[in-house]
DNA sequence: TTGATAGGCAAGTAGCGGCTTGCGTATGAT
DNA sequence: ATCATACGCAAGCCGCTACTTGCCTATCAA
């Protein structure tokens, strides 16, 4: 459970769930492009691939590999988590 | 937001929030000995102090003296946001 | 007033995290 | 077969963060 908290305690980390969030199974190179052109991260193919390897490790997305494509998914199970053990 | 996250992202600030919320309105030095007795926590006082800063610029918990008492109560306000932002 | 309790401030340290750089691999188009 | 595309691996750098240490202040009881 650290690592969910650990995974949405980065900016780009949440912003790529906003996007995965309006439009499931974007390609690593797709969520590069968006994040530098809506949200002015500039960062590179490599740093962005970590965080997705983070929110993955995390249960926060699901990859699958089709060709040469590696296509994520958001995963919203573990957020249910935070609302079972502080509030309700 | 961004800070409301990296507050969550450390245990003993979960644990923190854990102890609150079975009983509010505790002092410095109660979250002291019980992190510790309960949790194995054995850190500084100080460091626990720290902790609790960083909880409340996060919003997390409130503060307010009482002689020379520092008591702590929780706020799941924020933490509301989260299901907002992902969930529903 | 003296001493003990509850907490604050500030500097220093060690380790982690985010990012880059460089190179390598695999899939697909021509 | 060749080249471009999409992605992976690994090492290094730098800033932040959690933690300690040392000293100081404030409240209360004797």
């Amino acid at each position: 459970m650290e690592e969910l908290f650990k995974a949405l305690a980065d900016p780009t980390r949440t912003t790529i769930l906003d996007e995965l969030t309006e439009r499931n199974g974007q390609t690593l190179f797709e969520l590069c492009t968006l994040l530098s052109a809506r949200h002015g991260i500039g960062s590179t193919r490599q740093a962005i691939s970590q965080h997705l390897q983070v929110l993955e490790t995390a249960g926060l997305i699901e990859v699958r590999r089709e060709g040469r494509y590696k296509l994520h998914t958001i995963n919203t199970g573990p957020l249910k988590l935070i609302v079972e053990r502080w509030l309700q």
